[in-house]
DNA sequence: GTGAAAGCGCTAACAT
DNA sequence: ATGTTAGCGCTTTCAC
């Protein structure tokens, strides 16, 4: 026996099946007569009958699918993000189809294509790079979209985000508490706006704070990854600038440190202590247990999808930006300056 | 102006809509004209025409789309999985719809409902337990599906799995190489396949080394998750057995040992040396790194969604299960033995 | 309040 | 080799 349809409930009920589809629409059934409404409930419920989203697809030209960009799901940053998002768009019948960009714009062209192929209602966007052609084209042609952590410049589109300065300032403030004078910032991609944002607030809150304001404390990092603040911290080390601290642009940064602190027998925290970014599990499992600064994972992937939502829902909308407080984590990777 | 369909792309290029169908499907590109083709594939291409995949899966009554149901996507161990799956997944056109049922079996029929409600074509399931009433069902209702990881007893539905006995006999070869005589098993659920078999693959290899085959020296845990890991080595070290390494059923229980060492001031590996399962991401940068048996994510995800698409197009097929090959990875957390 | 009819964009018999 | 026709299951005018 195939699956019924609106028709099969239609006879069933003894109706026609537009008023079949009118009293099974919750925000069409006072269109019905109650007695009406019961017996085609009734007569659904018996047969089993469930809604088939792809004609309704087909009929409405809305999906209820939306897609999310990632630059890659095994990091650890964005399982969170993802579940967070996921939950709200579940709860309002949507879901999630989820791709790895690899930070490599060729894939994520072919990815974009493939999602909007697919008809996905919006995007939620976790991939932003400052200048983004492919992300500033999608808006141009009315693709719905927010941003989740980075944004692009000079784009129009709502972005949640951490609130990167808040973060830095409290790491810099920490460890300035703890006696640090001479702290350095392994900085993140500076075609990132986090990158760049965590940057500038490095600086005006060791500026802010009375510290050493040396330049030559401030390395870029390529990637947001381990190698690349591994590959920083050695610079950093060998051109013998001092430095007791670190505030590393985010985790993955911090944990290259870890790297080279092993490689190089440097104690963390009795010589150099370091803070991260982002709070990414695990961390204090780590030894030491990692000091950084929490955001809020599944806040900013819930809030996105409520963003998006919005925008779809509302086309008029002119959504702003979302800032999401973070707080500072102390564990063991941060201690006194060493006398 | 409007997205373009089949029936603009015909009229520009002066054909039928059902030839351009055919001149745009690859497999059926042979029963039209080449020249007709050619026309049509230039109109296509000129008015930017891109298929609305909704439209094809009303009349087809395929989506394309499969589920992936995980316990929680937020554990490392998943993500690889899922991107294995999804590689494949995309190749061939077909996209993964994730979810994850934190091990709570309302939850878990919510979600399948809401994916089979979504028309999945298939199911690829990381979630089994030994007994799985809602699982059977699916089976029972032709649902196709291919489990990873875990299975089902007594199910006959394929199942992609790493080689448990295979990776837990390494582990205790290991530590029988290293001079441990009384190995401890923090098992996991007995619920689930994989907690009986590496529990009973331990039991084995225990036995064939000719070491301690002392039952109290195996533990079950109630959930594969570090709290259950810490809470079964307290009860065995309290308990005042003696012994000097544990084979964990899985990486987080091995981890939740670390804790334990931590707060009872254990030396790992100097006193007791551990081995975990899965060879998790970032496993290298605890302290001590720790060694594991590593199976392989990505091809456990790759394999499954293989073989679900294959069952997907041959429905008469009847496949078997697949073992995956796994490989131990010393590192720091297994030592000699004290003497 | 309910029914009739059209049509979303595509594919698959069937006919030519 | 190509066109005709019908219809996938639903929503939405428009009549009544």
């Amino acid at each position: 026996m195939r699956k019924p349809t609106l028709k099969d409930v239609a006879e069933a009920a003894g109706v026609h099946s537009a008023t079949v589809s009118r009293a099974l629409d919750p925000g069409k059934r006072h269109e019905v007569h109650p007695d009406t409404a019961r017996r085609v409930l009734k007569a659904a419920e018996s047969l089993g009958y469930r809604p088939n989203p792809i004609a309704r697809s087909l009929k409405t030209a809305r999906s209820n699918t939306v897609g999310l960009l990632v630059p890659d799901l095994c990091n650890p940053l964005f399982p969170p993000i993802v579940r967070g998002a996921d939950e709200v768009l579940f709860d309002r019948g949507y879901s999630a189809l989820i791709a790895s960009t690899d930070n490599d714009a060729a894939r994520e062209q072919r990815l974009v294509d493939s999602l909007v192929g697919r008809q996905v209602d919006g995007l939620i966007v976790a991939t932003a790079q400052r200048e983004h052609p492919l992300l500033s084209r999608l808006h141009d042609e009315q693709v719905k979209m927010v941003l989740i952590n980075r944004r692009v410049e000079n784009l129009d589109v709502p972005a949640i985000i951490p609130d990167d300065a808040a973060g830095i300032g409290l790491a810099v403030a920490h460890l300035a508490g703890l006696g640090h004078v001479r702290i350095a910032h392994l900085a993140g991609p500076q075609d990132t706006s986090t990158g760049v944002a965590r940057a500038r607030a490095f600086r005006h809150a060791v500026r802010d704070a009375g510290l050493d304001d040396d330049p030559a404390l401030v390395v870029e990092c390529e990637y947001f990854q381990e190698a690349s603040g591994a590959k920083a911290l050695r610079e950093l080390l060998d051109q013998r600038v001092p430095f007791t601290a670190v505030v590393a642009g985010n985790d993955l940064l911090a944990m290259g440190c870890y790297d080279v602190f092993a490689e190089r027998d440097v104690d963390c925290p009795g010589e150099i202590s370091v803070v991260g970014f982002n709070d990414i599990p695990f961390l204090d499992k780590l030894r030491p247990p990692m000091t950084t600064v929490r955001i809020p994972h599944r806040d900013l992937g819930a809030e996105a999808a409520r963003m998006l939502l919005g925008c779809i829902d509302e086309p008029a909308r002119r959504a702003g930006s979302v800032l999401l407080p973070v707080e500072l984590v102390v564990r063991g990777s941060t201690a006194p300056v060493p006398d």
